[in-house]
DNA sequence: CTCTGGATTGAC
DNA sequence: TCAATCCAGAGG
Protein backbone atom coordinates (compact mmCIF):
# COMPACT_ATOMS: atom_id res chain seq x y z
CA UNK A 1 0.00 0.00 0.00
CA UNK A 2 1.35 3.42 -0.62
CA UNK A 3 2.34 6.08 2.33
CA UNK A 4 -0.36 8.07 2.38
CA UNK A 5 -1.09 12.32 3.48
CA UNK A 6 -1.68 10.46 6.85
CA UNK A 7 1.90 9.83 6.75
CA UNK A 8 3.30 12.81 5.00
CA UNK A 9 1.11 14.67 7.86
CA UNK A 10 3.18 13.86 10.53
CA UNK A 11 5.78 16.28 11.46
CA UNK A 12 8.48 16.48 9.80
CA UNK A 13 11.91 15.55 10.63
CA UNK A 14 9.85 12.39 12.13
CA UNK A 15 8.10 11.61 8.44
CA UNK A 16 12.18 11.88 7.25
CA UNK A 17 13.15 9.35 9.33
CA UNK A 18 10.75 7.24 8.86
CA UNK A 19 11.18 7.22 4.98
CA UNK A 20 14.37 6.04 5.08
CA UNK A 21 14.23 2.29 4.04
CA UNK A 22 10.88 2.90 2.06
CA UNK A 23 10.46 2.49 -1.55
CA UNK A 24 10.18 5.37 -3.75
CA UNK A 25 8.63 4.11 -7.16
CA UNK A 26 8.20 6.16 -10.69
CA UNK A 27 6.08 4.79 -13.78
CA UNK A 28 7.28 7.62 -15.73
CA UNK A 29 7.46 6.57 -19.45
CA UNK A 30 5.25 3.42 -18.80
CA UNK A 31 8.31 2.06 -17.20
CA UNK A 32 8.88 0.99 -13.69
CA UNK A 33 12.03 2.35 -11.70
CA UNK A 34 12.11 2.13 -8.11
CA UNK A 35 15.06 2.33 -5.15
CA UNK A 36 15.18 1.85 -1.36
CA UNK A 37 15.27 5.49 0.15
CA UNK A 38 18.63 6.27 2.02
CA UNK A 39 19.09 9.75 2.60
CA UNK A 40 17.01 12.56 2.89
CA UNK A 41 16.99 16.35 3.79
CA UNK A 42 14.43 18.39 5.61
CA UNK A 43 13.16 22.12 4.95
CA UNK A 44 11.33 23.94 7.83
CA UNK A 45 9.08 26.60 8.19
CA UNK A 46 11.69 30.00 9.13
CA UNK A 47 14.19 27.85 7.75
CA UNK A 48 16.76 30.41 6.07
CA UNK A 49 17.92 27.68 3.61
CA UNK A 50 14.77 27.11 2.50
CA UNK A 51 12.75 27.92 -0.68
CA UNK A 52 10.22 29.18 1.51
CA UNK A 53 11.60 31.64 3.99
CA UNK A 54 11.00 34.45 1.46
CA UNK A 55 7.36 33.54 2.06
CA UNK A 56 5.02 32.22 -0.43
CA UNK A 57 5.67 32.64 -4.25
CA UNK A 58 4.44 30.72 -7.63
CA UNK A 59 7.49 28.48 -7.07
CA UNK A 60 7.43 27.32 -3.34
CA UNK A 61 3.38 27.75 -3.65
CA UNK A 62 2.66 23.85 -3.35
CA UNK A 63 4.83 23.51 0.36
CA UNK A 64 1.99 25.67 1.29
CA UNK A 65 -0.27 23.09 0.26
CA UNK A 66 -1.45 19.83 1.73
CA UNK A 67 1.14 16.98 2.25
CA UNK A 68 2.18 14.08 0.11
CA UNK A 69 1.94 16.21 -3.51
CA UNK A 70 6.09 16.62 -5.24
CA UNK A 71 7.96 19.94 -5.28
CA UNK A 72 10.37 19.72 -8.18
CA UNK A 73 12.35 22.29 -9.15
CA UNK A 74 15.21 23.03 -11.50
CA UNK A 75 18.47 23.75 -9.55
CA UNK A 76 21.97 25.20 -11.85
CA UNK A 77 19.63 25.66 -15.01
CA UNK A 78 20.09 22.03 -15.14
CA UNK A 79 19.15 19.82 -12.71
CA UNK A 80 15.57 18.48 -11.28
CA UNK A 81 15.27 18.02 -7.26
CA UNK A 82 12.66 15.87 -6.08
CA UNK A 83 10.66 17.00 -2.96
CA UNK A 84 7.11 16.06 -1.07
CA UNK A 85 5.32 18.25 0.75
CA UNK A 86 5.05 17.59 4.06
CA UNK A 87 2.83 19.72 7.05
CA UNK A 88 -0.85 20.77 6.76
CA UNK A 89 -2.09 23.50 4.56
CA UNK A 90 -0.08 27.08 5.90
CA UNK A 91 2.77 25.65 6.92
CA UNK A 92 5.32 24.95 4.30
CA UNK A 93 7.89 22.32 4.98
CA UNK A 94 9.25 19.57 2.67
CA UNK A 95 11.69 16.34 2.38
CA UNK A 96 14.14 16.38 -0.39
CA UNK A 97 15.33 12.92 -1.24
CA UNK A 98 18.93 12.62 -1.67
CA UNK A 99 19.70 8.76 -2.45
CA UNK A 100 18.36 5.96 -3.27
CA UNK A 101 19.41 2.20 -3.53
CA UNK A 102 18.95 0.75 -6.82
CA UNK A 103 15.90 -1.95 -6.74
CA UNK A 104 13.48 -2.53 -10.19
CA UNK A 105 14.49 -0.95 -13.38
CA UNK A 106 18.34 -0.59 -13.23
CA UNK A 107 18.65 -0.99 -16.79
CA UNK A 108 16.57 1.93 -17.78
CA UNK A 109 18.03 4.05 -14.93
CA UNK A 110 21.65 3.02 -16.45
CA UNK A 111 20.10 4.22 -19.77
CA UNK A 112 19.06 7.49 -18.29
CA UNK A 113 22.09 8.17 -15.98
CA UNK A 114 23.95 7.35 -19.55
CA UNK A 115 26.41 4.82 -16.43
CA UNK A 116 26.09 1.51 -15.66
CA UNK A 117 27.96 2.44 -11.92
CA UNK A 118 25.05 1.21 -9.41
CA UNK A 119 26.50 4.15 -6.87
CA UNK A 120 26.31 6.21 -9.92
CA UNK A 121 22.57 6.40 -10.39
CA UNK A 122 20.57 7.59 -7.57
CA UNK A 123 23.17 8.77 -4.76
CA UNK A 124 22.24 12.38 -5.09
CA UNK A 125 18.91 14.35 -5.52
CA UNK A 126 19.32 15.63 -9.49
CA UNK A 127 20.94 12.13 -10.30
CA UNK A 128 17.71 9.70 -8.42
CA UNK A 129 15.29 12.27 -9.99
CA UNK A 130 17.03 11.52 -13.91
CA UNK A 131 17.12 7.74 -12.95
CA UNK A 132 13.61 8.16 -12.40
CA UNK A 133 12.74 10.19 -14.79
CA UNK A 134 11.01 12.67 -12.89
CA UNK A 135 11.35 16.66 -13.98
CA UNK A 136 9.82 19.87 -13.12
CA UNK A 137 7.14 18.49 -15.49
CA UNK A 138 6.13 16.50 -12.26
CA UNK A 139 5.83 19.53 -9.58
CA UNK A 140 2.66 19.44 -8.06
CA UNK A 141 1.99 16.07 -8.81
CA UNK A 142 -0.20 13.98 -6.07
CA UNK A 143 1.92 11.22 -4.94
CA UNK A 144 -0.69 9.15 -4.38
CA UNK A 145 -2.07 9.09 -7.82
CA UNK A 146 0.07 6.25 -9.25
CA UNK A 147 3.01 7.94 -11.05
CA UNK A 148 5.11 8.48 -8.43
CA UNK A 149 4.53 6.98 -5.23
CA UNK A 150 6.03 5.94 -1.86
CA UNK A 151 5.26 2.13 -0.78
CA UNK A 152 6.86 1.04 3.24
CA UNK A 153 10.04 -0.84 3.17
CA UNK A 154 12.60 -1.95 6.04
CA UNK A 155 12.09 0.06 9.24
CA UNK A 156 15.22 1.84 9.78
CA UNK A 157 15.83 1.68 13.77
CA UNK A 158 17.40 5.17 15.02
CA UNK A 159 20.86 3.87 15.51
CA UNK A 160 21.26 2.98 11.80
CA UNK A 161 20.10 6.85 11.20
CA UNK A 162 23.02 9.18 11.50
CA UNK A 163 21.95 12.64 11.04
CA UNK A 164 24.44 15.78 9.47
CA UNK A 165 24.13 19.53 8.46
CA UNK A 166 22.52 19.52 5.20
CA UNK A 167 24.43 19.73 1.97
CA UNK A 168 25.53 22.46 -0.57
CA UNK A 169 23.54 25.40 1.60
CA UNK A 170 25.06 28.37 2.55
CA UNK A 171 22.68 29.59 4.76
CA UNK A 172 21.84 27.48 8.10
CA UNK A 173 24.75 25.46 8.46
CA UNK A 174 24.57 24.19 11.59
CA UNK A 175 21.33 22.44 11.54
CA UNK A 176 21.47 18.73 11.67
CA UNK A 177 18.78 18.29 9.30
CA UNK A 178 20.29 15.45 7.13
CA UNK A 179 19.15 12.06 7.80
CA UNK A 180 20.83 8.60 6.19
CA UNK A 181 21.30 5.06 7.10
CA UNK A 182 24.78 4.38 8.27
CA UNK A 183 26.66 2.44 6.73
CA UNK A 184 24.96 2.32 3.04
CA UNK A 185 27.62 2.31 -0.15
CA UNK A 186 24.41 4.95 -1.76
CA UNK A 187 24.78 7.56 0.35
CA UNK A 188 25.65 10.81 -1.46
CA UNK A 189 28.91 12.61 -0.67
CA UNK A 190 30.57 9.73 0.91
C1' DC B 1 14.84 45.57 -16.64
C1' DT B 2 19.26 44.01 -14.63
C1' DC B 3 21.73 41.54 -11.25
C1' DT B 4 22.87 37.71 -8.23
C1' DG B 5 23.28 33.29 -6.55
C1' DG B 6 21.79 28.66 -6.25
C1' DA B 7 18.78 22.20 -1.73
C1' DT B 8 24.34 19.91 -8.23
C1' DT B 9 27.09 17.34 -11.13
C1' DG B 10 30.95 15.88 -13.76
C1' DA B 11 35.04 17.05 -16.15
C1' DC B 12 39.85 18.81 -15.38
C1' DT C 1 38.86 23.68 -8.80
C1' DC C 2 35.41 25.15 -11.83
C1' DA C 3 32.14 25.63 -15.74
C1' DA C 4 27.54 24.51 -17.32
C1' DT C 5 23.11 27.04 -17.94
C1' DC C 6 18.78 29.30 -16.57
C1' DC C 7 15.55 31.12 -13.68
C1' DA C 8 13.42 32.89 -9.17
C1' DG C 9 13.59 36.62 -6.40
C1' DA C 10 15.09 41.28 -5.26
C1' DG C 11 15.92 45.86 -6.30
C1' DG C 12 15.65 50.06 -9.58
Amino acid sequence: MPLDKTFFTQPTISVAKQLLGCILISMVGGIKTSGKIIEVECYLQNDPASHAYVGETIRNRIMYGPAGFAYVYLIYGMHNCFNVVTGNPGLPEAILIRALEPLEGIRIMQERRHTTDLKNLCGGPAKLAQALGITVEHNKLDLSGGLIFFEHGKVIPDNEIQSSPRIGISKAKEDLLRFFVVGSPFVSHS
